[in-house]
DNA sequence: GCATTAACAGCCG
DNA sequence: CGGCTGTTAATGC
C-alpha cells in the first residue's frame, strides 16, 4: 500500500478525487520494481491490475504469427493503461514489457471497480482516456501502411507525450536511440538517422541518452 | 530503394 | 570498463 503523498505524486487522475475516493484508490495500490528486458505481462495473461508507469518506460506490443515483434505503443512515466482489460475481466492483448528499469503501481481490481461504479469525477477521466487511446490506434493503421521511418518515429515520440494520457510530462525525455528504434518497429541505425534529420528540422534536441522535445504538435504531423 | 544486421571506432559517465 | 552514438559495408525484400 501507498502514502497519500506517494499517490498524489505517481496518479494525476487522483488530484480532482474527492478524499473517501483517493483513500480507495489509495489502498487499493501497490509499487512494483521491473528490470530492464523484463515483461510485466504477456499476451492472454488475466492480471488482475490497472497499471501505472511511475519510473522508467514500457512498451506495449506483440507478436504476429510469424515471429516478428509488432510495437504497438510506448507509455512513459506518469501514463496509465490497462483499464479496458480490467473492466471486462480479460486475458491481455498486448505483451507488456520494460524498455528500462521500471517502477510500475497496480490497482487491483476491486478498488478500479468502486472507483468505477461510485465515482463520477473517475468515470470522466476514463472516458478522456479511453478516448485518447482510441485515437492512438486509429492512426497506428495509418502508421504502418503510409509512413515513413521519420514520420514514425516522430509519432511514436509525440505519442508518449500525449497531453491527456500523460499530463505535465517534462519535455526531456531520458531514453536512448535503441529504446526509439523498439518503440517505433525500426532497427537502431535507422531510428538514428531519423532522430538526426528530425533535430535538424529543428522539432526535437538529441543528446547522449536524452532528447528533448521542442514541439510535440509538429512531431505528431510530421510527414516527409 | 529502403530497411536490416553486423561491425567498429569514438565518446562519455 | 560498459553503454550509447554515428557511420559504413554487406545483404534482403
Amino acid at each position: 500500500m501507498i502514502t497519500a503523498d506517494r499517490l498524489r505524486s505517481i496518479a494525476f487522475w487522483a488530484h480532482d478525487l474527492n478524499e473517501k475516493e483517493r483513500e480507495y484508490a489509495r489502498r487499493g495500490i501497490i509499487e512494483k520494481a521491473f528490470a530492464k528486458g523484463a515483461y510485466i505481462c504477456h499476451r492472454g495473461d488475466y492480471l488482475e491490475s490497472w497499471i501505472g508507469v511511475t519510473s522508467g518506460l514500457i512498451k506495449l506490443g506483440s507478436f504476429s504469427r510469424s515471429g516478428k515483434a509488432v510495437s504497438l505503443v510506448g507509455v512513459p512515466s506518469g501514463g496509465w493503461f490497462g483499464e479496458g482489460s480490467v473492466l471486462k475481466n480479460e486475458a491481455r492483448q498486448y505483451d507488456v514489457i520494460a524498455l528500462r528499469d521500471t517502477r510500475i503501481a497496480l490497482m487491483n481490481r476491486p478498488a478500479f471497480l468502486w472507483l468505477f461504479e461510485n465515482s463520477v469525477v473517475f468515470n470522466r477521466f476514463l472516458v478522456r482516456q479511453f478516448n485518447e487511446r482510441l485515437g492512438q490506434f486509429i492512426a497506428l493503421v495509418e502508421y504502418d501502411r503510409m509512413l515513413n521511418a521519420p514520420a514514425r518515429v516522430a509519432r511514436s515520440i509525440a505519442w508518449l507525450f500525449n497531453p491527456t494520457l500523460c499530463p505535465d510530462r517534462p519535455r526531456q525525455l531520458e531514453i536512448s536511440q535503441e529504446e526509439i528504434g523498439l518503440l517505433s518497429g525500426l532497427s537502431r541505425q535507422a531510428a538514428n538517422a531519423s532522430l538526426k534529420l528530425l533535430e535538424s528540422k529543428g522539432l526535437l534536441r538529441l543528446e547522449r541518452g536524452k532528447l528533448t522535445v521542442i514541439d510535440v504538435s509538429r512531431l505528431l504531423r510530421f510527414e516527409e
